[in-house]
DNA sequence: AAAAAACCATACTCGTGGTACAGTAAATCT
DNA sequence: AGATTTACTGTACCACGAGTATGGTTTTTT
């Protein structure tokens, strides 16, 4: 990694730990620079403003959310067979991921965002949405191919189930927050894995 | 109701307003007496600080909150008979009155408070968590009132079952916000009132 | 060797939260 | 009716963080 890139992500990565700490406009540039081994003027060089460094977070964490939904459900059909399989696992597997942080999942930048909308330029929220349209996507194709092979025991619409699963880990990790109860999540994964299997259940035989 | 208290709650409306609309921070004190016709020394005269404002303001929205729930379940009991049925109809009048409001739900508070969290004192986050955990309260014990008269179809927690309701608020709420469709939370609601009818469902005759 | 990229140092503006304190109009108490 | 309290207004001030400006320095790259 070249000289500049390499400080830049070393910025990115003091700030993520603090603002996910803390909250975006809790932590100050001066308290980035000071953790980041560089100066104020050096922040200023990589990030016109606070806002830049906003997006370049949201942008990178699609991209590591990504990856990691990307091996996670690629685990998820190695081990099971069959595209209900998948999900069932995936959502398992999620759920043992997110009880593995122990102080927490490090909670999600999109929801920072979400909630203080007018703190932020167009440039963050729109990649805040594209963010959330990438996750319905990526979930509504994996239970497209669920209805193509099991019949539903409820009439739902796809992208509405697709979308609850970023629903449920955005509102657990909310909830985790605020009870201060780190489980949660996790537990909320698994009720929402509940769910799908009572969903494409199969008819008991008459 | 007297002079102070009447200016009082109006400082608090506007700022509630603004708040939800922008953000805490991105709120500032001087747009608050703007609104309020009052001045800054007013507004520091009813409120020690902003938080003293934030604690307030979540205060008041636990106890409308709270008597909303007992009329939106309270009507759901005389429609329906049996707590299934009060938990169904409850559900999905909920999901009206979230549909009834065009520019999407005004959010909630405590979802603010709880991704900054050091942004305030711990007034506001126990305020905050007690709210949390009177959700699960009212919830569960109306999933024990269920699961009394009814058998589960999956074996779940009922705590985490009532934190579900919470949680797909919130987490609607959130995604609502980021993808731009006020529709989305009522519909997660009626997700989760799908989940509830299949958890709950009579088991089909052999 | 020249040029561009990646910084450092200093100094300044401006908005916002918060404090201090003196004064005033209206309601309430005695 | 007078005294006191409540509910404010007005002014002045401080601290801190975001952002700007600008000029200089070191490191890469060409």
């Amino acid at each position: 990694m070249a000289r500049g890139s390499e400080t830049r992500s070393k910025i990115m990565d003091v700030a993520q730990a603090a603002i996910l700490a803390k909250g975006f406009e809790a932590t100050s540039i001066e308290e980035i620079v000071a953790g980041s081994e560089i100066t104020r003027s050096g922040f200023f060089y990589h990030f016109p403003d606070k806002n830049a460094l906003a997006h370049a977070l949201i942008e990178r964490h699609i991209e590591v959310e990504n990856e990691l939904f990307d091996d996670l459900f690629g685990r998820a059909a190695a081990l099971g067979e069959g595209p209900l399989q998948t999900m069932l696992i995936g959502l398992k597997l999620m759920a043992e991921l997110l009880d593995d942080m122990p102080n927490g999942h490090p909670g999600c930048i999109v929801a920072t965002a979400a909630y203080q909308d007018r703190l932020f330029n167009r440039d963050v929220r729109d990649a805040n949405k594209r963010a959330a349209l990438g996750w319905r996507r990526r979930f509504r194709g994996m239970f497209e191919d669920i209805v193509a092979t099991h019949r539903m025991r409820d009439d739902v619409d796809i992208d509405q189930l697709a979308d609850m699963v970023s629903a449920i880990i955005e509102g657990g990790l909310i909830l985790s927050r605020a009870v201060d109860e780190p489980s949660v999540t996790a537990q909320q994964v698994r009720l929402l894995q509940s769910y799908v299997k009572l969903l494409f259940a199969p008819e008991p035989g008459p």
